[in-house]
DNA sequence: CGAAATATGTCAATACTGCTGACATAATGG
DNA sequence: CCATTATGTCAGCAGTATTGACATATTTCG
């Protein structure tokens, strides 16, 4: 591949200093910062593609991957995740709902509550288009070895804001065990 | 807080075992999937709160920040870097140049280009920008070690298209050049 | 020189995604 | 019964992106 080769040259954005644990004062990290700019949009960019060809956007793409990683999801709770209002989420959740590819349940316990769920259409989409994004990152990090993608992971991670990285990681922990009982436990 | 609780409905979603079983993809990445999906938010979240009280959005962030990094860019290769339209760029190239930020000059050699370079308040608050989001890259990278944050650089370059990678890489590297040649080079 | 190509700017129309504020409905819970 | 909660909807606005067409100045080439 791109044998790349942005080894932090020494003495550029690297600072010698130690005390970079928190402050800039030296050289912005201008390589990190366009490498993620550079990433990210050609990492949405795969979806974006098939999604147009369906009248989707990007924002039709969260709300399916969410709805189908966490199958029962409320609208409150689906908000909050992806941090939009109410009316933005309406627009895009009703098309999603008037093609097909999610539906909504009352709450057992709560008859407000409208609880989403994918139809088979609708997995069928969201695993298309996260097969699109691990192939994608499956090539890389099979270029990297386990320690490396477990130093992207952590670095991920650790670029969430703090209030949210806990929640954030249950909710991944918790929509793969979730997963897991859906697929080979009893149904 | 949205404690996302997933009980196991009967019979909507169809339960992909079948499916995935015999596919033979691998399950999706869907922590990482995640992960760049919040990394992303938050590492954007920062200029973007600087950017509004400017009146001022992504796409002036992204424009600065370009500008900024390559002096004397050509609209033509702006356009090519962003990857959107002439009319896109036109707009908030506009707004930067009215509001003091970018000036552009003409080119020596040729007259028909615009070449584009910051003021310095322009770049003033191309650096805010950048060290703001270096802060939060600094706090996670110190956490990882050197071996970590090359990882994450090789990466991110993977997830690039192919096609592009090497242009990318040659330009975060030209760029750094060219900035220590303005720094302590001659002037 | 004159024509073609290039670099840029601009206008009109449209789409997607986000926002605020207000209001409506239904159901829960004390 | 009443306050609160969960959700939906309407009207209007803003930011960013698109395509297509057209205009202007400049360079390049036959």
């Amino acid at each position: 591949m791109a044998d790349v080769s942005l080894t932090t040259r020494p003495g550029h954005h690297v600072p010698a200093t130690r005390g970079e644990q928190t402050a800039p004062a030296a050289e912005p990290s201008w390589d990190l910062i366009e490498l993620l700019f550079f990433a990210y949009r050609d990492f949405v960019g795969d979806p974006d593609e098939v999604l147009a060809k369906l009248g989707f956007g990007r924002a039709h793409h969260r709300v399916l991957h969410f709805v189908n990683r966490n199958p029962g999801i409320k609208v409150a709770d689906l908000l909050d995740v992806l941090k939009i209002t109410k009316q933005s989420l309406g627009r895009v959740l009703k098309q999603l709902i008037d093609d097909g590819y999610v539906v909504q349940r009352e709450g057992d316990h709560d008859r407000r509550q409208r609880l989403l769920y994918v139809t088979p259409a609708g997995e069928a989409l969201a695993m298309q288009l996260a097969d699109l994004q691990t192939t994608r990152i499956s090539r890389v990090l099979g270029e990297l070895g386990p320690s490396g993608g477990e130093a992207v992971r952590r670095f991920l991670a650790g670029m969430i804001n703090a209030e949210d990285r806990d929640r954030v990681l249950r909710m991944i922990a918790g929509a793969d065990r979730a997963r897991l009982r859906r697929r080979d436990g009893a149904r």
